[in-house]
RNA sequence: GGCCCCGUCGUCUAGGGGCCUAGGACGCCGCCCUCUCAAGGCGGUAACGCCGGUUCGAAUCCGGUCGGGGCUACCA
């Protein structure tokens, strides 16, 4: 049998990094299965959804480059794929269970069902509702047929025991008295996540499902509505969630949760990809920077680890620098440019393209992030903006206002304009005022870049331009008067 | 409270009875390189939660304990 998995976000939040860790185990378990990877909106929450989240899902996944056979946008032999719109399937389903008698009308009230589960909970014992308030079967249909509105409840078989094999954490069992008679059809015919997710896995075919751990407990609910339809379940794996540093449930309080933040703090997909793959699975060997298509051939779901993980952002950032500078300069600049374009307000010139490109290669050896850039080459672009503290760092001593008057003097002779020249004109400065390099040159990088912190001196020169390098020294050293 | 899951360096992990005086990566520290910051090179720091058992031998198997996490809705 050919593998299908899906992934099925709600969309009542963005994507979170969790559910595009999910989403990318199972596309590469799709892809290394010459399977089918199904992208499904699990949208039954009418009350909590958002276009804007169904938008940020398809474009989150898309920028992370997991593309999908069946589902949302692409259609497919199940479409839509969207829970909202397959309500009638859904009510369909609840009723035969209810004709069957595996099913059942629910008219305990609120109070019923808290005091029942205070009491419960007293004494010790799980409080799961076990359906001691049902009525026979004839008067829930005179009830019904009465008007009053009540939700449809699963009957779950008691005594029991629901065991089955996980694949990253092998055989786990619940007794059915830790599972409730839980609803499956709301008292206003809408369905809810167990009925709505288990139907559409049952219909479309669903071979493996790979899912967060939070739902672990739930699985039960999962096998016995499957087998309730007469489906054999599919094969479960449970993924440890995402944790923030404090060792909790990786949330909006530890930073970022959402996917785009990542993209909007200039994370390459193709790092993102990769950190995100090793966040509880490793190749197996002593490898860190994984190929995708690596990644591809060697994931398995056994290889899944079941330890919850930590989400490093300092890991995150130092993949993605490697990413960044294993682009060639091309990519870089085609990348960086609308983020230059961004920072600045305004399109680049023409010439100005060309100025970034010339100094592209000396910051994509220094970057960590994508944002990064636009600061670190902002002072080419615009005037010169002067960090305070980068000022009154090195602008202060004695040597800067004699190291700024001789490489004024030096460069302005120049013949030619090019990083050797302009190397040779400022080391022959500092032979001359007996300065070393560090003292000498640190207050030209101050006047000419603003910031102690730059990229390499005479590249920077040499982008810049004779001119406006030569009339930010001279205001530097106005400055200095 | 009940049930379920998990437990190797600070973090992500390799490890599935002797190959482990526990390997790799991030971070951190030091050195080198050096016009700043990075990058890069070299070196270093640092872990099998604890207690019992099984065994000639346990990070690896079993039990307990402690610790962490998840679930416990007419939310997904």
């Amino acid at each position: 049998m050919s593998v299908r998995v899906r992934i099925a976000p709600s969309p009542t939040g963005y994507l979170h990094v969790g559910t595009a860790r999910a989403a990318l185990y199972n596309w590469l378990f799709a892809r290394g299965r010459k399977g089918v990877f199904i992208l499904r909106s699990d949208d039954t929450d009418t009350e909590r959804n958002d276009p804007k989240y169904h938008e940020d899902i398809v474009t989150s996944m898309r920028w992370l480059g997991l593309d999908w056979d069946e589902g949302i946008e692409v259609g497919g032999p199940h479409a839509p794929y969207r829970q909202s719109l397959r309500f009638d399937r859904y009510r369909e389903v609840a009723m035969s269970l209810l004709a069957e008698g595996k099913a059942y009308y629910s008219f305990a009230t609120p109070e019923q069902l808290d005091g029942f589960r205070k009491e419960a909970q007293a004494a010790g014992r799980t409080p799961a509702y076990d359906g001691r308030f049902r009525v026979d079967a004839a008067e829930a249909a005179e009830r019904v047929a009465a008007g009053e509105k009540v939700p449809i409840r699963m009957a779950v078989p008691r005594p029991g025991l629901t065991t089955f094999v996980d694949s990253v954490r092998d055989d786990v069992t619940f007794d059915h008295d830790q599972v409730d008679d839980f609803v499956i059809l709301r008292s206003d015919g809408s369905p809810t996540y167990h009925l709505a997710s288990t139907v559409d896995d049952v219909d479309f075919g669903i071979t493996h499902v790979m899912r967060g751990e939070d739902i672990l407990s739930s699985t039960p609910k999962h096998i016995l509505l499957t087998q309730a339809m007469g489906a054999t379940p599919p094969v479960y794996a449970h993924l440890a969630l995402l944790m923030g540093p404090d060792g909790k449930k990786l949330s909006k309080r530890h930073g970022h949760t959402a996917l785009n933040a990542y993209r909007e703090a200039g994370i390459l997909p193709e790092a993102m990809v990769n950190y995100l793959a090793l966040l509880g699975w490793s190749p197996g060997e002593d490898e860190t920077v994984v190929s995708l298509d690596e990644m591809i051939d060697r994931f398995d779901i056994d290889d899944v680890t079941k330890n919850p993980t930590i989400f490093d952002n300092d890991k995150l950032e130092w993949m993605n620098g490697v990413y960044i500078r294993e682009m060639s300069t091309d990519d870089f600049v085609a990348r960086i440019s609308p983020m230059v374009e961004a920072h600045l307000g305004r399109p680049l010139e023409t010439d100005e393209m060309g100025q970034l490109a010339a100094i592209a290669p000396h910051v994509q050896e220094r970057a960590k992030r994508l944002t990064d850039v636009a600061e670190q080459v902002a002072f080419i672009f615009g005037d010169v903006v002067y960090d305070d503290v980068s000022w009154d760092k090195v602008m202060t001593t004695s040597e800067a206002p004699v190291a700024i008057a001789a490489a004024t003097a030096g460069l302005a002779t120049l013949q030619e304009w090019t990083t050797d020249s302009i190397e040779a004109a400022l080391r022959n400065m500092l032979s001359e005022t007996e300065l070393s390099a560090r003292k000498g040159f640190q207050p030209l990088r101050v006047a000419l870049t603003g910031s102690t912190v730059s990229p390499p001196l005479f590249e920077s020169i040499e982008v810049l331009g004779r001119e406006r390098a030569i009339a930010r020294l001279e205001a530097a050293q106005g400055r200095l008067a």
